[in-house]
DNA sequence: CCCTCTTCCTCCAGCAATCGAACGAAGTTC
DNA sequence: GAACTTCGTTCGATTGCTGGAGGAAGAGGG
């Protein structure tokens, strides 16, 4: 009412947000910092100090005068140490390595398959992200996030029950990673990373917002309060298995439910039912190509699964009202898919959800899951 | 990983949460209150003595040893002050006098036709309230908490494009109850209030929680992280417009799209429906005394209703992710509606999601929303 | 060149919230 | 009646922050 409700900014002053507003480049001095934290500069002035004093702030140079004393430039240390991190997809994965503010230093996508299992799979992605270590700077690594294709216990570093990676039921990728790398683990699942990523490097002024992850797979993930919203049981966001088509006859679902999601809107649905109709495609790489080659068939089962992806979030938005909806993955790069998924979303939700609401392909494009790796790492070693 | 998530417990210790434990009846003295609330003894004697300097509690005689020194029991005073509280509805309204610490003092229904207009409707009910009040002991009234069945622009109490209140649009409830009255008033979406009242009195343990209001019309009260979560534009929760019958002919909805939930599984629509077959209904009680009857087609429509309910909230949960689901409203004390939303649920939904999940009536019934009003005014009025 | 004004940053006193430890008050138990 | 519990208060100590004074360093005007 009128008055006192909550200003909406989270609140902004921790050292982490100190450290972000140096890593965005939104600060470079300790009096821009007070500007928009909202802190007093005494208090910038001495928690700046113990970053520094941590090794996770520097000061170099100075920086041009507005008219007074020319301000102390701040940055976060290159040779502060490197962040690992690994986005696994279902038929290829992305490793980096970060450096202490985020951005990325060296990466790499690679051919996996994760039916493999999670040993050779992991093994060769902790070989990888090491050999990138190696051929850097020389920095010490602080840790390694791990993003997965499929429901993690967030807390526990352990998969759960999921319907894409048949071998890894239980699989404890944190326990795994810690036996072999001594330095701190973080694993999620791969939409929250997306999510986490976009939200932090992009668009971290936005409280509420959903990130659709949408490749061989369909998942999302959810910025609640400025803040990853994991759910009661971390399942949030997890709109995978939503039933969109109720009509007969409904496709088959991995999960063994008909008219899922995943099962008429993703990457390899796509794959499969072009493929029951004799279109030579292997992979959902594929698929985007004929589109862009305006294959009609191709477009058309495109467009149908931006409308139906429209359909489910249609509920989401209705029900969650955020600020944003983005679309990442690999069927985001797709015009048409956006297209109706826009369509479907303004159709069906109340105008008051949509008026202003942004839908939009991230901005930070295949590296938003390392991107979110990464914050993951920082937001666990950054206090102490 | 493994070690240092966020506890789950909201933060408790603002003199707010201490009135709370003693409202509720959770805590009977300074040292029950140092035990729930995680605050050292000190600082609850501290804050303790400040409510008692400001009315909000008191001290009343002592309690039972528990082999040591007896504790002080603390209340909160009967004459502190009543708190109004308004619960509009589509075709009746309840209003009620509170007690500071949030219990109904007296209580009323009447019948009121929402499409008289907003003046008429709120005139009559806020002299009910100020009846109410100038009957009981003559405490001073406090505030009054409004709840109306549509959306509403909470940060300025007026009504955004209610499809079920014609002549609302637009509206300042805020400014015409201050013109009338010269007290607090705060203004909210009857859901809203619904799922604030049930978490506040009944299930303040829970963090996230969905509260389903099924009446009239279809609504749903968001609670994330132990708050009222009211998302970008404060239209979260409106479920009532997505759709959720694809087959043709599907309803129209008053919104002026098809297959709404609202038009397909409302109190209103089933009135509609049923009449539409020749059988004599004029109101969603009508529909409930019939299915209490045993009447077929209307314990079939309510099933179906019930369905539809599910298949939306299957998509709610599976991204929500919450640790409960409550239903309450008028259809709610419907048993075949809730069984077969509980198994649309069930099956639609992923198991981790669903396997601790709660799915209940409301504890709090009718009074859910007067509560919730309630409580709506004691955090505006308790700080300062 | 000097004086004034601006900007950046630090130092210091002080406030507010909280805690821990010590302690007094009041009871129970054996 | 001595020992042990429980309840509540008092009294520093700590922590996190702020505001103000003021020093450092520069811009600009006469």
């Amino acid at each position: 009412m009128t008055v006192d409700d909550a200003p909406g900014f989270a609140a902004r002053g921790s050292a982490r947000d100190l450290l972000r507003l140096v890593a965005t480049g939104a600060a470079e001095s300790r009096a821009d910092l007070a500007r928009l934290s909202g802190l007093s500069p005494s208090t910038v002035s001495q928690r700046v100090e113990t970053l520094i004093g941590d090794g996770w702030l520097r000061e170099v140079g100075e920086g041009k005068s507005r008219g007074g004393r020319r301000p102390r430039h701040l940055e976060i240390p290159g040779d502060g140490g490197v962040i690992g991190a690994i986005d696994l997809g279902a038929h290829h994965a992305r490793v980096a390595t970060l450096d202490l503010s985020g951005h990325v230093i060296a990466s790499k996508s690679m051919a996996v398959e994760v039916h493999d299992g999670p040993e050779p799979v992991l093994g060769k992605l902790l070989a990888a992200v090491t050999e990138l270590v190696g051929s850097g700077t020389g920095a010490a690594l602080r840790g390694i996030g791990v993003g997965v294709p499929g429901p993690v216990e967030h807390s526990a570093g352990r998969i759960v029950s999921p319907s894409r990676m048949p071998g890894w039921n239980g699989f404890d990728v944190y326990r795994f990673c810690t036996d072999r790398v001594e330095v701190p683990i973080a694993v999620d699942n791969d939409a929250n990373l997306m999510a986490l990523g976009e939200h932090r490097s992009a668009r971290a002024d936005l409280d509420h917002a959903v990130y659709v992850k949408a490749g061989t797979g369909i998942g999302a993930g959810v910025i609640s309060g400025g803040q990853l919203y994991r759910g009661a049981q971390g399942s949030a966001g997890d709109i995978s298995h939503c039933r969109v088509v109720s009509a007969d006859p409904a496709p088959l679902c991995s999960c063994g439910n008909t008219g899922c999601l995943e099962a008429v809107a993703s990457g390899a649905a796509l794959v499969q039912a072009l493929a029951e109709r004799g279109i030579p495609v292997t992979s959902p790489a594929d698929v985007m190509r004929l589109v862009d080659h305006g294959d009609p068939h191709a477009t058309a089962i495109v467009r149908s699964a931006g409308r139906y992806i429209g359909e489910i979030l249609s509920v989401v938005v209705n029900f969650f009202n955020p600020q944003a909806v983005f679309i990442g993955g690999l069927l985001a790069d797709c015009e048409p898919l956006l297209a109706s998924m826009r369509a479907s979303l303004y159709e069906r939700c109340l105008p008051l959800a949509t008026q202003t609401l942004l839908i939009e392909r991230l901005s930070t494009g295949v590296d938003a899951g390392i991107l979110g790796a990464a914050q993951l790492i920082i937001d666990r070693i950054i206090e102490s």
